[in-house]
DNA sequence: AATTTTATGCACTAACTAGTTACTTCTTTA
DNA sequence: TAAAGAAGTAACTAGTTAGTGCATAAAATT
């Protein structure tokens, strides 16, 4: 009973925005850009279509939006780990297992950033607000790298960038071809150890890749 | 001249159904199943719509088709290379460019297999054909790995799937991610020096999760 | 040559979809 | 409290889309 009734609802355009958009975020990861529908996005936001248009523009736009947030969201997350702090192998480690968990339970932003390269990338670029985020994250494991070579725990001569994407590709494919994969290799990629056991092997994986001889 | 026009041109049941195929192979890979339009696919395949359906019977029966053949071209491409007559570091290798550079020149491959990820795999699952090829490779690892463990190579203890995984997602991910990733690096991941880069960082990186201390 | 089977083409439909028009209701503030 | 503006709704439109009915043409078979 504590739940808003559409009836009695009070008027809010912020929380109708924010009901919209997470609604458009759930229909867009499960369906892709071009199999979403606008109609089941407003039913589901439990507002009108006409409110999303006159929030958002189109659905190309309320796409934009989505895919903005979703990305801010995760390097909002990764900042929060304060790295700095650890040493270089426990801070490599640390960021892997984020990674991992991040794709875990948002596993939307997975299928929203496939969509959004099906489409070649035109919807984030005029973002430039993501392009600094990202240099942000790059920076932060440009500095762990350099710290560890410093200590000796790391090899010299590790692109940061290169370094970065295979700490996602090695979560991420991993989860977004869980489905395909759990059929093909006949073993359940998702019930617990699996998971653990896929986690373990990326933080050896990494650690190992870096680490001096 | 040579080419058979369209009025012309015998009948050719095998060579229709082919012409379909890869126009539908290309329109998927595009557009993915959502997106592709049926009416495209005949128009790309100078063929008649009905004949489509005549062939395969539905828009997602075409799917499925399109994903049968595509799995099994990479696996028999795998099975080609012959890696047992290798040492086990230079089959590891070999394999790991193979993969890259089928990506690299198969991109709709990539799409494609996206594509019925966003489906759930609902429609390979009835393929246990593409189930026997992969048992396939995952055991052409699994033994490059035993005969590597057993020169001193390699070190023990490494599951092969996961091996499998890792090398199919150091190259998926940053092939599948080339759009975004272009952009939020601010780097053309697609240039000629940033490919061979990151095929040599991806050698690099197999082979050291591999060796023995 | 007659008959059957297979391949091809056009035109149609029923359902769906992004976006809009025209309107009502609530909230704020001058 | 009256006016202005913001929030919300229902019904509609114009264009698409997957899939089909039906007729015909070419091979294959008898």
């Amino acid at each position: 009973m504590g739940e808003p009734e559409k009836k009695g609802r009070k008027r809010d355009a912020q929380a109708t925005k924010a009901r919209i958009l997470n609604a458009a975020k759930k229909e867009f990861a499960k369906h892709g850009l071009g199999g979403a529908r606008v109609d089941e996005i407003a039913e589901r936001a439990d507002a009108n279509k006409r409110m999303l248009y006159h929030y958002f523009g189109s659905k190309e736009d309320l796409f934009r939006t989505v895919l903005e947030e979703a990305y801010l969201d995760i390097r909002s997350a990764e900042r929060k780990l304060n790295l700095e702090s650890l040493s270089p192998s426990d801070a490599l480690e640390s960021l892997v297992r984020f990674t991992w968990k991040y794709y875990l339970k948002n596993p939307e932003f997975i299928t929203l950033v496939n969509s959004e390269n099906l489409h070649r990338a035109r919807h984030i670029k005029s973002l430039t607000s993501l392009q600094d985020s990202t240099r942000g994250l790059v920076d932060m494991v440009e500095s762990i790298l350099k710290r560890g070579q410093e200590t000796g725990e790391f090899r010299a001569g590790i692109d940061a960038t290169q370094l970065n994407i295979t700490i996602a590709a090695i979560g991420y494919y991993y989860l977004t071809n869980r489905f395909t994969g759990s059929f093909l290799f006949q073993r359940n990629m998702m019930d617990e150890q699996a998971l653990e056991e896929r986690l373990n092997f990326n933080v050896e994986s990494i650690l190992r890749i870096v680490q001096a001889p």
